[in-house]
DNA sequence: TGTACATCAGTGAACGCGCGTTCACTGATGTAC
DNA sequence: TGTACATCAGTGAACGCGCGTTCACTGATGTAC
């Protein structure tokens, strides 16, 4: 079976995208390559052709959940979404359900933290730009002092999602989510 | 060898002690019997008369972690300690280079999500009583209101440190946890 | 136009390894006589 | 007091399994003649 020009690109990014939402759904250590080429419909054997290791296949797709989520926030942001409507956005019931499509730091922060450096240089790198959007956002634009504050609105958005995930009670999950709106919207307030 | 009484429940706690530091270092999935049980000082065959199963240890370890952070908590404010003093003590650099005995939230958030239902009842129920004494701390003392804040602040230095502890650059790292303190601090102001 | 060949993405079996778990056994010490 | 026995926490070998990785092979299709 010889394949169209483009075939074996197209492949490899499939595999990139399935593999970002299965670390997402089930972390990166207890995702396993077996898993993510079935999810894409291939066999195991067909993964060393396209990747040199996992690590190197978690790195891309780590980067393109992120990416993925830069692009969300950038293109809301041209269609003229303000700082509360990406804040609630975030803070978000949809959200909260759907970890493998939703954001690589809700669900993998405390891993990536364990990965090699290159994998985590890329984060910091996308950190920093994703940061540079949410500042956009807030009162004096994009300032060293508005980065500062974006970082921290993010932190508290990040480690709120986690609470809500982590706790089994819906309604204490949906309580938890409001607090962090409310809270999120007063930091912005400066 | 016969041991004398209680030695059996000793080497238990030892055993428990030792997975909580190693699940929050490694993480939960990543950290395996064999290393626990070496750590300890002891074969993995010695596993199965103490515990039934892994998530067993793993739930068991958990909530040693946990109410090992609340005890600290409650000390500080038996103390005296203020909420200023207790977000510093948190947003720290000894505490981002020292995850094994730091905050198990800060290390596992996403990993206690997929647990079990009982692990993460015994979170729930952990997470709440934790925010109580945080709430303690706070202006208006331990109401709903000031519980809501609390869990927002939790929430806010969870995720602050987890981006300080993934990002490589260790004074882009000091930023973030300085502006973490900031905003914190700012939400513990109402 | 028709045929023989080259290409190469993907297959599937196998590699060594470490996982969580089980279990027959060990051997130092408390206890019974 | 001295000896034989019972106890039982811990050992270490083995279990089946899935992991990440490797590689000889397949076979549909593009290309050369």
């Amino acid at each position: 079976m010889r394949f169209e020009k483009g075939h074996k690109a197209a492949t490899r990014r499939h595999i990139i995208d399935v593999a970002s939402k299965c670390i997402r759904q089930d972390g990166i250590s207890a995702a396993g390559i077996a898993g993510i080429m079935g999810e894409a419909g291939l066999t195991k054997g067909a993964f060393s052709p396209h990747f040199e290791s996992k690590d190197a296949l978690v790195r891309e797709a780590l980067a393109s959940a992120l990416s993925d989520q830069q692009h969300r926030l950038d293109e809301d942001r041209r269609t003229g979404l303000a700082l509360e409507g990406a804040i609630r956005r975030y803070l978000n019931r949809a959200h909260l359900e759907d970890p493998a499509n939703g954001c690589p730091s809700a669900a993998l922060l405390p891993e990536v933290a364990r990965q090699p450096l290159s994998t985590r240089q890329d984060y910091e790198k996308a950190l920093r730009s994703y940061v540079s959007s949410l500042a956009a956002l807030l009162p004096g634009a994009d300032s060293a002092a508005s980065r500062r504050r974006a970082t921290a609105i993010f932190g508290l958005m990040v480690g709120t999602l986690q609470f809500a995930r982590a706790v089994p009670d819906t309604i204490q999950a949906e309580q938890i989510l409001e607090g962090g709106v409310e809270a999120a919207l007063q930091l912005a307030r400066v």
